[in-house]
DNA sequence: CAGCATCCGTGGCGATACTG
DNA sequence: CAGTATCGCCACGGATGCTG
């Protein structure tokens, strides 16, 4: 457990990159970073850029793949997405409306780091739910 | 750019892995792996993980290390941390009381999930900037 | 120092209704 | 179908005060 023994080692120094994000002196205009990375990781965000590095989807249609989300909180997050360059909006002229939505290279990016902790999460829940259990037990 | 070329290439299929966080019937109790997501992609859990990543801290000196947040919240941060089981609370019966957080192994692994995140947010600032920029104008 | 309890405002977010 | 607009709730989260 003393070793972490994977890819990009956050030894030494490591520390120093992210200080930009988390040394952050309140009232001011909020470090950019931090609203980046409140976007991608967004309750919504997280899981419609996961969603759309599998394939692009229509707007229903990702409602409908992403359980849960409303109409609102659905478009305002593609909205959002789409601001930050992660999102390609494709709204074709024909009626009835069709509006497809994909991830662009940036996108790409973003959705790949996501991924990997959605992934990582389903892998471990077993052992979440265990030091949950252990964690109640304790104090009861 | 066209190839992610990067480390677990979710091509084909890799949707199936995330059915259970994506597809979730609402009115149930929630599926799980949203809810250890939602702890770990947290406002502050992100930024937690982050620092602790770096190094064990105590409680008043994390306060200092993220900026901006506040006692109440990073208290509650680190017990839905702990529960988790990312976060190991070492409380030593010393007066005046001190109290030092460090990762565990399970932990460990999370904070490097999200520290690739945000690692990769601060490299892009610039791309998001002008994305907006182009965004905004295009409106204009 | 560590951190729980309380109060309370803001806004995130869902539900509903309406438009192109 | 693909959204906008509006209303209203409640819970997230900050400020303050108290305890061990």
């Amino acid at each position: 457990m003393a070793e972490s023994t994977k890819s990009p080692r956050p030894g030494e120094g490591s520390g120093e990159a992210l200080s930009a994000l988390l040394a952050w002196d309140v009232n001011q205009p909020m470090c950019p970073s931090r609203l980046i990375l409140e976007h991608v990781t967004s309750r919504w965000g997280v899981l419609v850029l996961a969603a759309l590095l599998e394939r692009s989807y229509r707007f229903s249609e990702l409602r409908r793949a992403v359980g849960g989300v409303s109409e609102k909180m659905l478009a305002q997050t593609l909205r959002t997405l789409e601001r930050d360059g992660f999102v390609d909006r494709d709204a074709k002229p024909v009626i009835p409306p069709r509006v497809d939505y994909s991830l662009t290279p940036l996108g790409i990016e973003a959705a790949e780091q996501v991924w990997a902790l959605a992934r990582w999460t389903e892998r471990r829940v077993d052992a979440v739910r265990a030091a949950r259990e252990a964690y109640d037990g304790a104090r009861a």
